[in-house]
DNA sequence: TTCTGATTCAAACAAACGTTTGAATTCGGT
DNA sequence: ACCGAATTCAAACGTTTGTTTGAATCAGAA
């Protein structure tokens, strides 16, 4: 077991160099696919100090992530609070909401230094990785700040029932992780030039319109869709027309 | 070179073999995670077996993907082309064109006899996947078909630059993929109810409004956004104010 | 300096990996 | 029944994997 020291010491730099190196490359590769022999002999450590340092490759990669994660949800929490001290009795609009969901993770891509825009891929990849010690531990990461944030939501958007809004949300953390996830592969496929390096802040600019107004979508009445499939004229589904269109 | 036998054999009864096997174990433990051995010893088969058929893991790999994603993108566009030719001149509905892509992902979430909804969840995280190989599978896989309906919605939406209509239809794939993958990680944390396994009928009907509602959203002019994360109250954004709110 | 605990180091561990080989076996057509 | 191709099989290939071990080295306090 190492000492917790307070000062930086040639200790504190072996472990920063290990995790810089382990995110770079986890980046990169993945975690699977990532060999601790290449973590180890780019960032000029011994193999061992990992297992020193961490205890083992998942611990490692939980640190990699911890990191980074922590610092994120707890600036998305106390914006929040923020705003929500600040419009005292009244709800917090849904565009604030969703802008200080989305500043912090934007500061985090905007880190080009450490990480920056990669390592949301690499944390948009790990929402669909199914091995368990990675799911638990971005259930114990994310859990405050969601639950948090659903009743600010709820408060906001009182005519959703509690379901139905956990469902939205759900869709808005899709949207969310997947697009800055960043994929390239469907962002080629729909002709979004690659040179066309559009801004990060430009980018949220476009997804939150899209998120509020999905959040804000009226409620339908559940049909039987399966006349879809046989019937492709889709009956125009008037109960999904919108109040204000 | 095995022949390509129109009969079915007991050769083509090995491979389907394989192929069912590899789909449930990538599915459960990822590709990288699912050892060749694992695979041939579950399906009775013999290790060699999977070069000889496939070639390699990744042509196995590629192969189990290809299976069920040739049948669903075909069935979309044969969908798109229904509508297309009952509407005539006129567009083809937003909801309308939101159906007839998920309809066929809905049939395979259905069949449960074969993979059922866990491969969407192995598609999803194929998505987000950084081998190049997978990447390149998959933007040959998909292209066609994204390529056809998004000048269909580019027709139903004319009112949208094209630009902006690229980066919804990705924000649309990535809330689809997203919520079909089902990584009940945020699920459960947004309190959806694990009992409460709600019927693939009932989630397509809550995805879509929201959907369209977000490829609907009025277009917005761009701003700063910096502000936001040093005064939080984000001084109602006055500049994207909706035409109408 | 001397001692103690923290850290680094080279070396080896057993296990699993994807792939290849060449002989044995099975199959379909003549 | 025979032949030639298609398929299966056991065995081994050489790497690479995460992890462990025990000694060497370093740091700071006495």
């Amino acid at each position: 077991m190492p000492a917790l020291r307070l000062v930086e010491s040639k200790t504190s730099h072996t472990q920063e160099r290990i995790l810089d190196v382990a995110e770079s490359l986890f980046m990169e590769h993945g975690f699977e696919a990532t060999g601790l022999r290449q973590i180890t002999t780019e960032a000029a450590v011994n193999l061992a100090a990992v297992h020193y340092h961490f205890g083992s490759k998942e611990e490692l990669f939980q640190a990699v992530l911890k990191r980074r994660l922590d610092p994120m949800n707890q600036q998305r929490v106390e914006l929040l609070e923020r705003l929500e001290t600040e419009n005292g009795e009244s709800a917090v609009k849904c565009e604030a909401l969703i802008g200080a969901m989305f500043i912090p993770a934007l500061k985090l891509a905007r880190d080009k230094a450490r990480g920056g825009k990669n390592f949301l891929r690499l944390l948009g990849r790990a929402y669909a990785d199914p091995a368990p010690f990675i799911r638990q531990f971005l259930s114990r990461e994310y859990a405050p700040m969601i639950l948090r944030f659903k009743s600010a939501f709820a408060r906001t958007l009182p005519h959703l029932p509690p379901r139905e809004l956990s469902w939205r949300l759900h869709f808005l953390m899709g949207a969310m992780s997947y697009t800055l996830a960043g994929t390239d592969v469907l962002k080629l496929i729909s002709e979004l030039n690659p040179v066309d390096r559009v801004s990060d802040d430009l980018l949220l600019q476009r997804l939150g319109p899209f998120l509020v107004a999905g959040l804000q979508a009226p409620l339908v009445d559940l049909v039987d869709l399966a006349d879809l499939s046989e019937n492709p004229k889709p009956a125009p589904t008037n109960s999904s027309r919108r109040g204000r269109n």
